[in-house]
DNA sequence: GCTACCATAATTGTCAACAATAATGTTGTA
DNA sequence: TACAACATTATTGTTGACAATTATGGTAGC
């Protein structure tokens, strides 16, 4: 593909990022998997630099931990953060689905329907890649509507941080049946005009990814609060698959 | 200072936005006015590619606007964004002062009464920019009682996006005391533990710099929603003196 | 066999020179 | 004078090489 290369690298860097955002919220990396500059910039055929602006877009998403001279790795969230961050969600999703205006303009319900459309088939054919890309475009279309983009944009942005968590929900069948069923609902609550409805279905909605990311967690490193991935002296480590591990590039480049 | 230059470069880049920052707040750089790199960078004694790192961060900040190739200027926002932004400010301040346990633990209270006689003392001497930093550690370490640290950081985020706005307040005296006095009245209300009263004080002291804002803009470029930096056809052009201008370096170095 | 130390490799951070782009000035022509 | 084509300059964007830092593996001494 020429266009990819012609293109200015502003926008590469996003979509770097937008392609490692996808790999982190599809599982394909893990929490505390390294993201190593060189390995993604041939990777992805790009400059070094261009990565390194991309990694530094996904730490202000919250997606990814760098530190100085050890590089970047994808976070880990404690259990409490995602509490936290979730509750913080339900505040301002709430607070926007209270604020749309009913009944909504048609066009809204038009394009709501359209994207749902193919959420639902992304979702009939198991493609969690098209599902998680078509559920953003639903929730920027919905919170759309209350009509404060900036307000859109911090949902977004909140959404976002989370992202790391859906991992463990964007892949499964249930979790993303259940998703599509939610959306056909808030649909019916527009058309009818039914704001209380609307807003407790917002509500709702958030719960289960929330739910499965955090019992999955405590399951795994029991009930602490504590945040996993900071060494704390009196800390186990968690299990060895899962460790800040460094790559080896020889184990790859075996073949030469 | 000899330890200025000894820091990690992420240090440094922080330092720089954080001065842009102020200066941006503080009306020393204009809406509209260019942020040249290599200015930049023999100004604050950095490489330049430290100064792209900071003006990078302040676009994601929301305080400048860059364009491909032709480079950063502090950002200007429209009467309808400024509203919108302090609108969602007033929710988020609203719900967090809603959140805060009382009474409050005793230390919280002891912080807050000597960052606010900081603030207040700043504010005796004139000195906006002392002020300013007072300004941020006093709501930063309310909000902070709410609990929820992520909150607290949408808050910041939200607050830094409009300090383009504060330059017209920021300096002025009257605009500082009344914020001294409505920072009092807050630690009031917490050790009264009068909730209401300390969610109504949050919300009335966002007021004044969003009228302020207003006001002057609309004074300026009529009542008009639209944002009056991008070049809309049938718009006429704001004064000169407000535009992006290019810099003459050899006005500068005419000395040489 | 174990620990402390050193040598080496892997990775990130820094830099200065060069390329590309957009704005400005200038000249030639009608 | 007005305008268009061109040349010049100011500024940002890109690149590859090098420096600094951290992790790893191995070796000597105990």
């Amino acid at each position: 593909m020429d266009s990819v290369e012609r293109q200015a690298s502003t926008a590469r860097v996003k979509q770097v990022a937008n392609a490692l955002e996808e790999e982190i919220v599809l599982g394909w990396l893990q929490p505390r998997q390294r993201l190593i500059e060189e390995d993604l910039s041939s990777r992805f055929d790009v400059k070094r630099h261009v990565v390194r602006e991309a990694i530094a877009e996904l730490e202000r998403m919250g997606l990814v931990e760098r530190v100085q001279n050890k590089g970047a790795a994808v976070r880990m969230l404690s259990s409490t953060e995602v509490r936290q961050i979730y509750s913080v969600r339900e505040a301002l999703e709430t607070l926007a689905a209270q604020q749309i205006l009913l009944p909504p303009r048609p066009e809204t319900i038009a394009t709501l329907i359209e994207i749902q459309e193919q959420h639902a088939a992304a979702v009939e054919r198991g493609d969690p890649r098209a599902a998680f890309r078509e559920n953003i475009a639903f929730h920027n279309a919905l919170f759309g509507a209350c009509g404060n983009p900036h307000l859109v944009e911090i949902i977004r942005n909140l959404a976002q941080k989370v992202h790391g968590v859906r991992s463990y929900t964007a892949a499964s069948p249930v979790h993303l049946a259940r998703a599509r069923d939610d959306h056909w609902a808030m649909i019916e609550a527009l058309k009818a005009s039914d704001q209380e409805k609307l807003v407790q279905l917002c509500r709702d909605h958030l719960s289960p990814s929330r739910d499965t990311y955090i019992a999955s967690l405590e399951q795994r490193f029991g009930r602490t609060g504590q945040h996993p991935s900071k060494e704390s002296p009196a800390q186990p480590e968690p299990p060895g698959e899962n460790r800040l591990e460094r790559r080896s590039r020889l184990a790859e480049s075996s073949v030469t």
